[in-house]
DNA sequence: ATATCTGCAAAAAGTTTGCTCTACG
DNA sequence: CGTAGAGCAAACTTTTTGCAGATAT
């Protein structure tokens, strides 16, 4: 098992592409999508984000780098992305859909039920053992989540605690 | 793997209860929820609810028992049965929320994104799996939900599709 | 050149709510 | 009886869309 690293850095430049260009705005060119102002922009904030931005909380982010863009371009633009299988749609409750690089590598979530918590990890095994049930039903395995609500042991038994990999706090809380 | 067999019969009578109640409104005495003609209604349709209707198929079938209800009380039941823990929301995609009895046991949903239908499974090796994750990352599990999303497979080399057991076929297609 | 994309504003779609009247306990 | 609940319609929230003008390839 490992713990999540997110990657926000850059890589080399790729064909058709501008150099300064976001890891998910060369995948849009890959795509080949045209590379606008606006989406450029999007694509950097998505390819920043480090946690679950919902389209309003985007479209903020994206309005502080180019204010020339509007709500409906959020939306089609992370619409678009989702089909492209770029970024993923999630859903935390709270009746917004919120959204993540596919990139990111998939992860999972454990919440400590007692603080509240986010704890995220990676495990190769879980991917394996999902594919091959969806497998055993007939269905290609297109996406998926999982989501552990726990209590920390009592006992200090615990095996692996890298120190701040813990809580990732996002933003929007259910509707309470 | 299991699939997945819900409980739909009645068990013994409770006191507070008229005698023709169905589970989930038992469920509501036991809450302090008054009994109204409505309420009955939606909590027997929610009781005898194999599959993981939206507001509106619950209205749909509340209606057919019974033309007095609107949709405001499906919604404002379902709401309030939620937070009495009795029903559970599931947000499989497709915009609208979809609910199920929380004493149907647990199960986990395997959704086809092209036709929004949901499968359910158990697998106790998933279980197993869950659990030691969450003990390796020095918690209790307590408890857990796991989604996938997939796609039929195309060529014909499903492995294990029992005739009748599987397709529920819930009502809301995806927004295709 | 031209198909794609954007902004704007209007419209959908889903859900909540204020108010008044009804009816459960 | 008193208060939770129901109906109705209007309000809200989130997301989609039609159209005219802009722009990347």
């Amino acid at each position: 098992m490992v713990m999540s690293t997110k990657k926000t850095g850059r890589e080399s430049a790729a064909p058709g592409a501008a150099v300064g260009d976001s890891p998910i705005a060369r995948l849009c060119v890959k795509h080949g999508l045209k590379m606008t102002g606006q989406r450029r922009v999007i694509a950097r904030v998505l390819s920043e984000a480090e946690d679950h931005p919902d389209v309003e909380e985007l479209y903020r982010r994206a309005s502080e780098l180019d204010s020339r863009i509007s709500v409906a371009t959020v939306y089609r633009t992370v619409r678009l992305l989702e089909e492209k299988g770029i970024l993923e749609r999630r859903d935390f409750g709270g009746g917004r859909a919120r959204y993540e690089a596919s990139e990111n590598g998939h992860h999972y979530h454990l919440i400590d039920i007692d603080s509240g918590n986010v704890i995220e990890f990676e495990n190769d095994e879980l991917v394996g053992l999902l594919a091959r049930i969806a497998a055993e039903l007939g269905f290609d395995l297109m996406s998926h989540r999982a989501e552990l609500f726990g209590r920390r042991t009592t006992s200090g038994k615990k095996k692996d605690a890298p120190p701040g990999a813990g809580g990732e706090n996002d933003s929007s809380p259910g509707r309470a």
